[in-house]
DNA sequence: CTGAAAGCGCTAACAT
DNA sequence: ATGTTAGCGCTTTCAG
């Protein structure tokens, strides 16, 4: 950065001074018409270009906000991004996307990366092995907004926007269940998580209240690695189970391939359920059932919610934290048909 | 944003002057490492957040690189951004992702944003409708560099990261013609933009190459909706083509489900030519044959050329405009394979 | 309607 | 090893 052309500039130039140059860019209406047209034509003449740092800093507030996300390369993620952006565009912030790569240390960083920044206002889904939400607090001792969505501290107070996971996963094991199966094998992520743990405490209790015992063989955790996926496939057979019930679609598709591998047929010998209505769900043979998992909605509501919240900047005792439960749709194409008696 | 505590609150509370404090919390050798473990002790005592804003404005530069996609929603794209943050993060630069969403208006205001935000790089993908990269001339004058990948400007002299376009169009047409398919439609989005029109020449080429007359009528441009690409199908349907070159995966997967449902058989029937290497392109049936893209390999290499230029700040002139190509490759798996004469 | 003056919080010559 | 001083570029109160 060689030396800038700066309001002074402009100022010398047209022969006023440096309040009058900011004032007219700003277009205040204290400045006549007439200069303010003066002083924005010499400064695209000069090639000023306007210095949001020092303007930051002067007005101390950046109107940006920041995400912390667990991933990028996520269907789900992506669509929850370009709902956030949608919102908060249009209330001309902008986004500084940050990845903790699902590493709870990296989100640590995140986190006061942003608060370094003076970001207004920020949003998260927490990593898979974050065990608190201590690097938040910061945020929230300067009354800067904090919302969550999806992956939350459960017991923590504080604004989410959710899914109900364990209604989702009882409806999911009910639907199998209705379709004759009795022997449903779930394969899900660290259960540290809230929102694996919840569904499949709603596996559990489908189960449960449908009379079937439940078994831990025919549960398995892993990540959503093509190759773990493969193996905990594989090592379930073992189990005979009628069906699976697997923790997101591109895991469900990869475990209707290993089945047809194997000479299984789906729906008829055996049923696969996914989670979250990815697009590759209406592609694969057969199509598969699954759970709508609105992503967009959930940005669109997460970012509405923070742009109240930073509105409320100066009665901040009037933020109430709320957690909002997005509804989300079992969906029922052809993975997981009845079997005919 | 109350007041805060600054670097003059704890010289205060320490009997020492900003300076030293501010030396100490750099962790600069000029101060003793007894001083300099009181000043970070203080500090974190005080809850002291470093002031990024004043900071940059001070050192003139932001440690931060902006990056311009023309979509959110997109595998390849978080392919790329993953890659980008890889190398990124290691040279300690943070990432202000913007998204132009396919609008060539938006894409000028977001490159004005990152000006004014004083990035120290930048990486774009154009959006389909941009006609100049004017809006990129203020960075280019201030020797902040700019990294094109994959949608550039063929005609202009600047750093671009690409594949082959060309050639992998040639090369997926020749390898269906080599499956003996002589009529072969092709599927693909705004020739304006350079990744269409060459893989769109490579097509025409490889045609001509075979001795196999171009015709129009087995081309349709459409964006990459659902319904767009299923209307496309069904209007080339009538061409009564053999095979179907389609630009993307995702859209040669809808393309197959189409084919399906009118009864065809892929391959038997009609081949189907995707592009992208998508991970979905492995779980549909029969599985796809594309071309592969490296995202994430083309978001390194177009992080790795920014910083290097980025380092050579002092001396820019030193710096060579230069035209990165990735090697991209032919994935044949079951949609294309060989008619049996 | 415009100007003067102060300061946002930090860093880096230059001095001691 | 630490202090002094100035200034990055902008906004905003207060004055006129």
């Amino acid at each position: 950065m060689q030396k800038e052309v700066t309001i002074y500039d402009i100022a010398e130039r047209l022969g006023v001074t440096a309040s009058t140059v900011s004032r007219g860019l700003n277009n205040s209406p204290r400045v006549t018409k007439k200069t303010r047209d003066e002083i924005h034509k010499t400064a695209t003449e000069m090639g000023y270009q306007h210095n949001t740092i020092a303007s930051n800093l002067r007005k101390r507030q950046t109107k940006t906000i920041g995400v912390i996300v667990h991933r990028l390369d996520s269907y789900f993620i992506t669509c929850v991004l370009t709902g956030i952006e949608k919102i908060i565009n249009k209330a001309h912030y902008d986004i500084l996307i940050m990845n903790s790569a699902e590493s709870g240390v990296r989100e640590v960083a995140n986190a006061k990366s942003l608060l370094n920044k003076r970001v207004d206002g920020v949003i998260v889904s927490l990593a898979l092995n974050t065990k608190n939400i201590d690097h938040f607090t910061p945020f929230l001792d300067r009354k800067i907004p904090v919302i969550f969505f999806d992956r939350v501290m459960p017991e923590v107070n504080c604004t989410k926007v959710i899914i109900d996971n364990f209604s989702s996963g009882y409806e999911a094991t009910a639907h199998l269940i209705a379709g004759g199966r009795k022997r449903i094998a779930h394969i899900t992520a660290d259960l540290q998580r809230n929102v694996y743990k919840e569904r499949f405490l709603g596996y559990k209790r489908a189960l449960n209240d449908n009379g079937i015992i439940y078994k831990e063989k025919l549960v398995k955790i892993c990540n959503a690695e093509k190759s773990e996926i493969v193996e905990a496939v594989e090592q379930l057979l073992k189990q005979k189970p009628d069906a699976f019930f697997v923790m997101n679609d591109f895991s469900a598709a990869i475990c209707i391939q290993v089945l047809h591998k194997k000479g299984f047929k789906v729906p008829e010998d055996i049923a696969v359920m996914g989670f979250n209505n990815d697009i590759l769900g209406d592609l694969v043979v057969p199509k598969l059932s699954t759970l709508d998992y609105p992503g967009e909605l959930m940005g669109e509501i997460a970012a509405t919610e923070l742009i109240n919240q930073m509105s409320l900047k100066h009665n901040r005792e009037n933020i109430v934290d709320k957690t909002i439960v997005i509804p989300s749709e079992i969906i029922i194409r052809e993975s997981t048909l009845k079997l005919n008696p």
